[in-house]
Formats: structure tokens, sequence, C-alpha cells
DNA sequence: ACCTGAACACCGTTCAAGT
DNA sequence: ACCTGAACACCGTTCAAGT
């Protein structure tokens, strides 16, 4: 009646009959994310990603049935990149803590990322043994239920929404490469109207913006983690 | 030496001399805004945006940049739809609660921005503006110094972090015009080697899919805001 | 089974030219 | 000051045709 299926590449095998004849999946996806470290997200069409494969422009059409599905290859690439230890030898607290730092170290490695995740679902295998992974350690931890997703959905999301914002910030101010004047004159410029803002922005601006950075991580991090703790202890203790 | 200057629609003064000769920023505003929630962010190019403006295919160049300086403009409009308390006398808690259930209502209504949150800076007067009436909720609450800037950073990261997904979710999910017996065996097929997860999925299928949503976010929020709140308490008591 | 090439329908952006 | 139109250099995707 309703129709409409989901449309994802996960759903699908993966092209390669039985030898080794064309290009295999891993193929694809190494070159994929080579041209995407090389020149962003913007770098990488599908014309461009034949020729890295020597073939032509529309070939990968063949193992892909469109340029999404190519990106949901990459994105779960990443997913797979991040460690976490082992739940039942390091604890529920210190594996929450261990991702969170690994999924900050490797989106930022690979800046491209960032625009993925509003715009692609996690539905590669890296991303749900990740998932799992973390589900074991919140039941570890004591949470019961449906209590385990919300709290593993809340760490996940503090880190998405802390290192989004850094990915935007790195890029848009460019790095090495700007004058850190003009850096100062637009913030002062935009934040004109709102004394406190600047006031904070005199305070901060001697600061290693890297340092603080990470220092501003850690604190939400803890909060998070010692909120999620709270809900741990009966009430009334 | 170093050169290159940031690029933001917020350091330029909008165009228009003094009468009211051709568009104004705000219409052309309205119209982006009006393409976006019809079309979504793919429905927009500057060819329709002219179209809708009666005007020639390119005339919009003549007010901004380059598309994303549009985007810009778009994005901080989002941020002027929040609404939040005045802090002084909601108090710091439930300012921060209502920010953040309406920051995820107006992102909700307008799911494109879920892929602008990984791609535009909020340099624009009402992101600016909340994050001025942020501050002094979390200043109110006791923060001090550079905590007060961590304690925001953490809410909205957690409100991101949340939001993106979910809108992901929904789009790739289709919302109604999907077959539910189709997306059950969808994710059986993709979480076979995760018999946790599977065991998980079954216990959540009978569960109406927006309800969890909003006690997730409930869980997640009330588990920021406690561990906000702790970090609050001197160490000893 | 795998790959090519031409072709289609779009893009964002530049720029000389118009009023 | 504001807008147009043509033009450029790209896109993603389809599809008939090749081997």
């Amino acid at each position: 009646m309703s129709g409409q299926k989901i449309s994802s590449v996960w759903l699908r095998e993966p092209r390669q009959s039985g030898r080794t004849p064309g290009r295999s999946r891993e193929e694809i996806v190494r070159a994929t994310l080579e041209l995407l470290d090389a020149e962003g997200l913007d770098g990488l069409s599908m014309r461009k990603l034949g020729a890295k494969l020597s073939a032509g422009a529309t070939s990968v059409y063949w193992y892909v049935e469109n340029k999404d599905e190519l990106l949901e290859l990459a994105y779960d690439e990443i997913w797979g990149k991040i460690t976490i230890p082992v739940p039942e030898e390091a604890g529920w607290r210190e594996t929450a803590s261990t991702f969170a730092h690994s999924m900050r170290a490797v989106i930022l490695a690979h800046p491209w990322v960032a625009a993925l995740l509003g715009r692609l679902p996690a539905l590669g295998p890296n991303a749900l043994a990740m998932a799992d992974l973390l589900r074991r350690a919140f039941r570890l931890a004591g949470f019961k239920g449906l209590d385990i997703d919300y709290a593993n959905t809340t760490l996940t999301a503090y880190v998405f929404g802390m290192v989004i914002p850094e990915i935007v910030w790195r890029q848009t101010m460019g790095g090495e490469e700007l004058d850190p004047e003009s850096m100062r004159q637009t913030f002062e410029h935009v934040a004109r109207d709102f004394p406190d803002l600047l006031a904070r922005l005199t305070e901060v601006n001697d600061l290693p913006a890297q340092a603080i950075r990470e220092i501003s991580f850690d604190f939400g991090l803890v909060s998070v983690l010692d909120g999620l703790a709270a809900r741990l202890r009966p009430a009334g203790s």
C-alpha cells in the first residue's frame, strides 16, 4: 500500500561476483576517503573519483546506486577509526570518556564528516558495532531497559554537537592562514551590540584557542557523565 | 602578511542605498525561507530564488556575495525563532530547559537547518543575542569566567547533537509514507550481527517513536543540567 | 559482469551590458 | 544603483552500447 522503501547502501549486497573482476568496494572506499581528505566534501565528484580509479566517469555507478550511498560508505569508515576499550575491563566511565575523545579526534582528522552528520543515517556495520559496545558499557554502569539507549544517545549527542561547531569554526576561520588581527576585528564588528560577549572576547583573546577547546570539551564531558551517573543513584541517597 | 579574511555576510553592510529601490534583504530572506521550507536544502537554487522574486536568475548576487552567505541569512533567521524566557525571572535552569525544547522544536519545523549546522558559523545577530542571553542565565546560576561559556557550549552542543540525528532519521525514514514492515526488515537486516541491538529493536518496536524521542530528549537534558548543576556545588559539600 | 561515452538537466558564479 | 542574459565550468545521473 504505502510503499516507499528506505534507501541505504547497507541494504544491498556489495557487487563482486566471485573472483576478482572489477574494482572492489574497499578500493572504491579507499579512493573516496583519499579524495575527501585531500579536497574536502566539495572536492569529491563522481568524475574525479572515476579518474582516480583510472576508470570512466560513471563507472562507480555499477557499485553504488548514487553519490549518497558512496558517502554512506565513507561515513561508516570513520566510525571504524574510533577506538574504545573493552567496557568490562575499563569500566563504563572510562569507556565513555575514551570513546568521546577518540570520536572527537577522528572527526577533527576528517573534517568533511561534520557536514555528513546532518545528512546521512549511521546504519553501517562500524557505526552499529560502536552502538553495541557503548550499550554494553552503559548496561555495565547499571542502566536498564530504554535508559541504556537514552544514556548512549546523550553521550553521542554531546560529542556530535561539540565537534560540529569546532569544525565549522576551524574551517571558516581558516586555521593558520588567517590574520589574527582581522579576526579580532571581525568579532568586534559582529558582536558590537553585545557588550558582555565583547568583554568575554578580550578576556579570551590571549589564550591559546586550541587549549581552550580541549578544556571546554572536557568540562562538558565531565558534566554529561556526572549527570548520567546521578541517574544511577537511587533518589533518596 | 598572512592575509586571508573571514568571509561572512555579517561583515558587510546590507545593500540598500536609502529609499526603497530594489529588493530588501528581508524580502530575499523571506523568499529563501519559503523555498527552503517547501523544497528543502536541495530545492533551493539561485535561479529558483530569482524566479520567486520575479527577477533574473542572478539578481540576488547583488545583495549577497554567494550562496553560502544567503544560507547564513536564512540560518540566523532560525535562531530568531527560538523563544527563551528572561533568565532573571525564570531562573537559570528553566531558562536553559525552555531554550533547549524551543530550539529542538524550531529545528524540527525547519529540517533543512540540520545540514547547515555542520557547514556555517553562527555569527548573525539572532545567534549572538541568544548566546548573550544564555550567558546571562549561566552567570546567574553561579558560573564564573570561562565556565560560563563552557556551560553554554555544553548545553547547546547537547541540543545540536540530539536534534541532528533526529532530523536525519525522519528524513531517511520518510515520515508517514514509509511502510513500517519494510522498515522493521531493514533494521533486522543491517543489525543482523548484533543480537543485543536486535533485541532492543523488538522491545521498542511497539512503542510510539515520537513519544520515545521526546522522553529521550528529556532524559539527556535533565542529565546535562544535573551535571552542570553539580559543577556549582563546592567540592566538599 | 563490468565499463564506457554521450547526453540530459541541472547547478553556482562571472561579467559585460543595459536602464 | 540595480538588474539582465549569455556564457563558463562544472555537477549527478541515465542509458544504450561495447567487451
